[in-house]
Order: structure tokens, then C-alpha cells, then sequence
DNA sequence: GCATCGCAGTGATGATGGTCACAGCCTCGT
DNA sequence: ACGAGGCTGTGACCATCATCACTGCGATGC
């Protein structure tokens, strides 16, 4: 859910996507090989510059991966929900972390040292199928990325970014909606733009009355 | 070498950096059960709008990986010289193809089906290995170039641009020599600009002193 | 050897969008 | 309940670069 209230915290691996088709038991031998931190929402896990190398696995809460530039600018990368992993790359293959990650949420994280990281993706041909099978998705997703900011203007990314956040209205008619409506520094981040553009660009939508708000957008 | 125009074709797998660790008869094996074809400087290796999901192993030559936006405007990924391989993946995630590949030279290419792709990457996991990290090294470089684009303005984009090219000198001083000097169209098509701004910025450059001309760009 | 085509250089121009600067609003925490 | 700090709207301004439009030049083919 959004947040456990409830204090503690349920110290397992068994939902980990990456370890679904794992015995029981290998999990819970793993359960106690690897490191566990809570973080507050807005702490930062880790850091371009550090040079650790585990890879993460993330039980609950979600967490944004993020860089900035010299000059303050944030770009963010993707969001990794609960049951995801990540800091796979410096795992496996050594190089320095290339984005910083912070929680986005109150969150329970799982911290694997690289060298058991490798090591269970040895032994485990599948899993390392399901990492590759990620990087994959990520690779289409970056080059997607790249097209739209080569050839698309500030604004035209903003759309497209904005129809990638909307799904169809669950109540029938042709809707779309954007739930839980992120701020406009945010938006501007995934689209490599800035604050102001998604403001006036969201606004004049708004005046064309293709776009409603009410804590949440509606679309036409 | 760059090209050997001596009339026919070495059809071996032997030098194929995926399979280096594989044993000589399986390669041999492998090599049955490939289609081959060479293809002229210039031609269209695949299409990004095809439906075929092989993967492609480069045997001779070279290859570019690129895109065309609606308008005609050229984004280049990548280069994939002799010995390496492409198209890995439509192969692993049956998803439809991300770009389009055109022969840089005249090129000998050896299709595999996904299906016996995949069969490979099962049965030898060092393989899959290797895919997974080269797929790593795209991440990377593709998050690399998101943060260019993001953050930094045409002009800038061309100076990484450069600097990445160039390469240090062989013989001693503070040299560094970009040796097959590509068109501007290619830079930038890599920048993400134009053949204007290259020019420009390039004869800026040189009337700075900073760089000079002779069919190879020398640095100081 | 001449014609052709693609590459290289450069100017003029205009749209786009980033930056700065405020002013109203929420919302949270105490 | 009230302040503070973050989100939001919007105006003015101006740098950056893509686009268009030509002009040489250098290869390449016939």
C-alpha cells in the first residue's frame, strides 16, 4: 500500500520480482545475507559520486532515480516500486554509479553486496535472464527518450510526457486521467524542461478546455 | 581490415566476440544454422519498422544504428564494427524492432532467429553474460547522452562530441587527432544538431586556433 | 575533361523556450 | 490557528539555434 502506518516492518523477500521463481528456502537464505535500511521519504539512498557498488532490492515504498547537472538541473530517470531492484549496472559491471537515488516514500530497502549479487545471477540462469530482460526494457525506454528530445520541442515533450502518465478513465467514458497529479517541477524533470513551461503549457491546455483539474486532470 | 576487396567471403563465427567462449564445434555448429548475406555501403540492414526479431551478427564490416523522426531528422545510436553483433534486443524481448541499420561499409552479416538465439543465451550463460553486460554499457552510455541532451546546449553537445572522437595522439606531443574525420552531417547527427551549427562552431574553433584541418583534425 | 552531386561554409531571420521576478495559494507542522 | 515554505500561475526579455537560401569546392562517374 502507500504507506504501512503500522510500525514494523515486514523483513522479507519473498514478493522481490527478481526472485519469484526462487525456492522458498534459497530466498530466505538470502533474506539473511543481505543488508536492510528504512529510509524516509525524500532521504537519499545513494549518490552519483559514491563509489559504492551493491545492487538494491526495494520491499516497500518506491524510489525516484535521478541525476543533476552541474548547474542544479534535475533529469529524472524512472521510479522503482516496491518489489523492484536497482543499482543492477554498478553490480555488474563494476563501474562507478551513474545516477543518484533517493526515496520517494518512506522505504524498506534490501541491500545485496555485488559480489552475491553476481554470484546468485551464476547460479541462477533465469535471473540473470530477468535482469537482462530489464536492461532491455530500459535501453527501448532511453532510446525512446533520446528520439523525443532530438526531435521534439520543450512543449511537444511535455504532451507526450503527459499521455504517457494518463490511463484511461476507469469509469467508461472516454476519459483519461493522470491520479495522483505529480507536481510540475517533477513533470518538467521526466521531460527535460522547466517548471514554468508545464505551468503555461498546462494552463493554456486548460483555457482550450482540453484539460480539467481537480486534484487530478481530466482529459477529453 | 577496411575492406577486403579480394573477391570472396571468410563465412566463420570464429572471431564473433559473443562466442569466444564457446567451444570451436559448437560455433561450427552454429555456423550451419545462420543465414548469411553481405550487404553494399550504404544499404538498409533493417528496417525499424519491420517485424522481423533475428539478431544479427556483424562478420565483416561495419554498421550504424540510427533513426529518422517524422521529419527526416537522423539520430545515430551507435556503430557496431567486426565481430560484434546487434538486434539483441528484439531477440530476447520479442518486442517490435527500436531502430533502423544501414551498412557503414561493405558488410557481411550472419542472422540468427531468436528462437535459437535465445536457445544459445540458455544454454550458455556465460553468453548471456556477456549480452547482459554489453547491455549495460548502452544504459550507460544512454543515460550519459539523456544528460547531454538535458542539460546542456547545441553547441556544447558538439564539443562532447568531439572530445569523445578525438583520440591522443600516437606520436608524443599534447596532440589529439580525430582520424577518420566523419561528415558534420554524422557529428551531428551524434550532437544532436545540425550540419550548420558544426560547421560553424568548427570554423570558430579554428580561427581560435584551437583545432586545425588537413583531412584529420589536429587538437592543441 | 566535363558535368553532377554531395559536402562545406556563412549570412539573415524568427520561433522557441529558458531565466528572472513576482504574487497568490495550499498545507503542514507546531 | 497562523506562519513558513513549497507549490503554482504569468509577464517580460533575450540567448540560442534551427531553418532557409546561397555560394564554392572536391570528388566521382561517363
Amino acid at each position: 500500500g502507500i504507506v504501512a502506518e503500522t510500525g514494523t516492518l515486514p523483513r522479507s523477500l519473498a514478493n522481490i520480482d527478481l526472485f519469484l521463481e526462487l525456492p522458498r528456502a534459497e530466498v530466505e537464505a538470502i533474506e539473511k545475507l543481505v543488508r536492510w535500511r528504512t529510509y524516509k521519504a525524500g532521504e537519499q539512498i545513494l549518490d552519483r559520486a559514491s563509489d559504492n557498488k551493491d545492487a538494491f532490492l526495494v520491499v516497500e515504498g518506491a524510489v525516484r532515480i535521478v541525476n543533476y547537472s552541474r548547474s542544479g538541473r534535475e533529469v529524472a530517470y524512472a521510479v522503482v516500486n516496491a518489489n523492484g531492484f536497482f543499482g543492477e549496472l554498478a553490480a555488474i559491471d563494476g563501474e562507478p554509479r551513474s545516477a543518484t537515488v533517493v526515496a520517494v516514500n518512506k522505504a524498506l530497502v534490501a541491500t545485496v553486496s555485488p559480489s552475491l549479487f553476481v554470484e546468485l545471477l551464476k547460479r541462477h540462469p533465469s535471473m540473470l535472464m530477468t535482469v537482462t530482460r530489464r536492461l532491455a526494457r530500459i535501453v527501448r525506454t532511453c532510446d525512446d527518450r533520446i528520439m523525443d528530445l532530438s526531435t521534439l520541442g520543450a512543449v511537444q515533450r511535455f504532451y507526450v510526457e503527459l499521455l504517457r502518465m494518463a490511463r484511461p478513465d476507469a469509469a467508461g467514458a472516454g476519459f483519461w486521467v493522470i491520479y495522483p497529479m505529480p507536481p510540475h517541477k517533477e513533470i518538467a524533470a521526466r521531460a527535460s524542461t522547466t517548471r514554468e513551461t508545464v505551468a503555461r503549457v498546462l494552463s493554456q491546455l486548460s483555457s482550450d478546455g482540453l484539460v480539467e483539474k481537480r486534484d487530478k486532470v481530466l482529459y477529453i
